[in-house]
DNA sequence: TTGAAAGCGCTACCAC
DNA sequence: GTGGTAGCGCTTTCAA
């Protein structure tokens, strides 16, 4: 209880010679004060390290400046910090507040948030479930707080949510690797088999057959450790004598373990085999590496769920029409592991052009 | 405002057929109050999907169960985000939420969030300061709101602080590596000479010293790019044929760097030249990096944490014996990048024993 | 231009 | 066991 010996707008108005009506008044600069009146309240205020306590704001007007936000986790390797660092940022300055609320996917721990978050009377709630299942944000919330749903546990089925469109990814895969001259052009996967790897998947076999491309499409190993898995599935397609000439892979962390293995088995990148990430890790960027990838648009993300937390506080859930859905793509980061096809065993074409 | 229809006590008490005091008693199990009645009451609370308005509740208790963090950034290659994920769980059980703000090291901001987070009657403010400069914070605070200074910008002279002994691993680095054989121990630092790096250097000279080695260290770059700054050295040190047997980095990226310059000069790591970082990324765990490093615990630093800021908001600032100070020192983490001492051009030496 | 009264939802205190 | 009264700090409404 560290709330000891916080002045009040009464302490002010004491000193001041006035009531405490006046004072709320001229602190939030109200036209019928006057502006002397104004000046001395607000010195004082000052001097005496006055800070106004939103608790009592909140209840007497039945508005609250706090966001709710439930991730599954915050860290390396996850989106949702590049998201978080760019809405708290904005939502401060516009006097909001993030409460945050890390899960760990468990199902008790996301009621245990969402209820603290509610009763602490957020305005909003953005939540990235851990699963399809999302009934018990639901009977929590009620309809007294809007829930904003982002990721791809779940769909444009909720009212509002925010997505990735991954379909859109694989057919900016395969457009742009063919346009580089690939024709042998595979998908590397990993389990388990959940819509964000469908949504890649579907993208990349519809693109494929539309080009007439066959598709070669190969799983392995699951998401705890994409890394060797893409090892894995290299080493066996050497064995097997037959590595496409590009490889798409659903992660950056399973390209890495791709060009490892490659690199491992000389074969050179971009030169004999193109490699193509998804997800922009930071290591992705480092020289040696430099992975072509798909990027996340984190920053765009988190502006528009602030944009449209802030548009559910004030809509009182009444002019509200229809739900607010967005859907964000990934963007393609050409670097050093996408090169143009050459074709093996003809000597001289050193053309290097890593367009 | 999304606090339409949400049933408060009095609705409750209407239903029940009692006063709203009977209900409010009923809700938090006070022994005065009969059990059928106490089972009737939850009842209908749950029914009417009643959630306890936490700012009326503090309003009247002056309790608070609100804690705030303020961090430069959370993300790759931060600690802040294991720490915040150990908290978030850990408080979500007791009640406690957790207001999070990224200041992206602006002042501004973190005078913006200070504010906000003192609105929300926080009971304790964690921070780590973008500087050494903290007035801002305190002048905010004052001694109402107990404020736990975190990382190394600020040290012992705050009242209450969490920081990290890097002296520690600077002792631990030179003593592994001697005892690994080696004797020429390089240390790799960027600029900016701050306190952290500093601490690395003095437990590193000091170490060397008392081994009777001479220190060798090496500064490059800053740090935005640790990683160049690592390959340059490598490069610059190959070129003057004066290469050591071991390699401290004080970051892992920097180490990288160094691996990579090392590997492109075909130069083996750990048979000759073992490499250690400071970090402990989630890359550098990969096995084909497999970098020996220094990992700092989070868990136990997000948990002693909370303990801390737990105990403050309880406190009232009275019984506060003489300030919480706490000393963390990172434990080292040994993987494939370091091996014992093997003396070149001694052929027939190749007993790989990656001790 | 200023202020008195009432109330937000809850809890503490004391009387029944 | 139960409930009335008062008050937390603030805003709103309306009267002065």
């Amino acid at each position: 209880m560290p709330d000891k010996k916080r002045p009040t707008i009464k302490t002010i108005a004491e000193i001041a010679g006035l009531s405490h009506v006046a004072v709320s008044k001229a602190l939030r600069d109200a036209p019928d004060i006057s502006a002397e009146t104004k000046a001395r309240v607000r010195l004082i205020a000052d001097e005496t390290g006055y800070i106004a306590n939103a608790y009592a704001r909140s209840l007497s007007t039945k508005a609250t400046n706090m966001i709710g936000m439930i991730v599954p986790a915050v860290g390396e390797n996850v989106m949702y910090s590049a998201v978080f660092n760019e809405m708290s940022a904005l939502a401060a300055k516009k006097g909001v507040s993030l409460l945050l609320g890390c899960t760990g996917r468990s199902i008790e721990l996301e009621k245990q948030y969402c209820q603290n978050m509610c009763e602490n009377r957020i305005g909003a709630l953005i939540v990235s479930p851990s699963t399809s299942e999302v009934s018990h944000f639901i009977g929590i919330c009620k309809d007294t707080v809007p829930i904003i749903f982002l990721g791809g546990k779940t769909g444009l089925e909720q009212r509002h949510c925010l997505t990735m469109d991954y379909y859109d990814s694989g057919v900016t895969a395969v457009n742009y690797l063919n346009r580089l001259g690939h024709r042998r052009i595979a998908l590397f996967l990993y389990h388990p088999d959940n819509n964000t790897i469908r949504q890649k998947l579907n993208g990349y076999r519809e693109t494929m057959e539309k080009l007439d491309l066959k598709p070669e499409v190969y799983w392995e190993g699951d998401s705890s450790d994409t890394y060797h898995a893409g090892e894995t599935l290299v080493n066996r397609l050497i064995r097997q004598d037959s590595l496409p000439s590009a490889i798409w892979c659903a992660s950056d962390l399973m390209a890495l373990g791709v060009m490892e293995a490659l690199r491992k088995n000389k074969i050179r990148v971009p030169e004999q085999v193109s490699v193509l990430g998804h997800d922009d890790l930071f290591i992705s960027a480092i020289d040696s590496i430099s992975l072509s990838t798909f990027s996340t648009p984190a920053g765009a993300i988190g502006r528009k769920l602030l944009e449209m937390a802030e548009a559910l506080m004030k809509d009182d859930g009444q002019a509200d029409t229809g739900g607010m859905q967005e859907v964000f793509r990934s963007t393609l980061t050409i670097r050093q592991s996408t090169g143009p096809y050459i074709a093996p065993s003809v000597p001289g074409d050193r053309s290097e052009q890593d367009k």
